[in-house]
DNA sequence: AATAAAATTTAGATTCGTCTAAAAATTTAA
DNA sequence: TTAAATTTTTAGACGAATCTAAATTTTATT
């Protein structure tokens, strides 16, 4: 029962989590294998081993969820990798889009004493820079009602909860025009013919934005 | 030539720098496995790889020294090793006894940006909380010339600078009776029957040290 | 519904870091 | 200086995490 799981199988099982959307539904074996750049075959050995250790409930050929323990572990590394980002982001100034990486190093050498310490020195924040809440030591995460950006009508006022892809093309473009968590969109117009939107942003600029960018951004509707 | 290290291969190099005292002696098979708490066998293994890769000069049955580049690597591991404890114990709070074992984890998980980034933040810390030098962003470090508290003399103003042994008792011991770098010693006394020493703590309370206890200070005449 | 295409699993191989047991070399002691 | 004790190396094995290629199962298409 109390066994350490590796890096490796942390991985794994925080990558479930996120691609089942919060444990709502099936994670297919290629889709996990795309998310952590491994081949098929290896995803398909590694699910079975996790499933012998009763973290994911996996059946051949259809995909693998993860049990109660299993999210309880998906979510203790999801809080050390979101608290690192604000750490990396709040105290030593990197930029938004340069924090995931590093983070995911940090997260796998920190144990729930320094997570906690971490935590309150920061200041207990509620969410990472990219607007993603982080979770409490219980393992309890706030559930936030967002929608997709592209989903909005016009004139709606929003504010940015977080970035789908994790494209690093698309973090740039987003920072460059301070596209980030937290600011405050105004959705002027939407172009019938290429769904593209014309939106103020913070009360300034005015911009453009494709469907496939809008597609990527998740809202919350203000007001 | 720019492949990665693996961790483990980082620590061996790292535990051959400590033994090695700044790389002036040989360090012996058995003495590396006993460090790194593992078989002989497997560090003859290891050595002879690291030899391949010239990061040891390493001679059958007469054990290795790091090569320059061997040893830059070494200081670079070092680096972040002393900067994440003087993280964790000075702006997390831990005491100077918990902070190794967590540092020894999250040097593996720094690139050298985070590090630089680190220091600064840290406000450029000269020593860790243990007393020992920071090496710099070249890898240099200050060659400090400390001897043993044993080695002192009577009615002698010293500093501490650093602990020699990592056993967690006598880390409690001394931190317990403030002990610690920086730590202003007068010695009073030396017994000649068995070699203890009564020592003044910071100009407040008396101590009886044993020898045993006392080989493990280093320290530096101050005045 | 049969067959072609796609996804998944199985089988077998590889590398890293470790082990134990046995062989070889060095050091110590009689 | 020879024999005994100790240290080191070699040989062979193993588990974790990965791969490729082949076999199997599921899904899509005609």
């Amino acid at each position: 029962m109390y066994y350490q799981l590796s890096p490796t199988e942390q991985n794994y099982i925080k990558q479930i989590y996120t691609l089942s959307d919060g444990n709502h539904q099936n994670v297919l074996t290629s889709d996990l294998a795309a998310a952590i750049k491994i081949k098929a075959a290896t995803a398909t050995d590694m699910l079975s081993r996790l499933s012998d250790k009763k973290l994911v409930d996996y059946e051949k050929y259809y995909g693998a969820r993860l049990t109660d323990k299993g999210k309880q572990v998906a979510l203790n590394i999801i809080r050390k990798h979101r608290l690192w980002e604000v750490f990396l982001s709040v105290k030593l100034g990197f930029s938004w889009d340069e924090v995931h990486e590093m983070a995911e190093e940090l997260e796998h050498a920190t144990n729930d004493e320094l997570s906690n310490r971490l935590e309150q020195f920061l200041g207990n924040p509620k969410t990472d820079p990219h607007g993603d809440p982080i979770p409490n030591r219980k393992g309890e995460i706030e559930k936030q009602k967002t929608i997709r950006l592209s989903e909005t009508g016009q004139d709606d006022t929003v504010e940015i909860r977080s970035v789908e892809d994790q494209n690093p093309a698309l973090l740039k473009f987003l920072s460059k025009h301070k596209l980030t968590p937290g600011a405050r969109l105004l959705v002027k117009e939407i172009n019938q013919y290429d769904r593209s939107l014309e939106i103020k942003v913070n009360n300034k600029k005015v911009l453009q934005l494709s469907r496939d960018v809008a597609e990527n951004l998740w809202i919350i509707r203000v007001k």
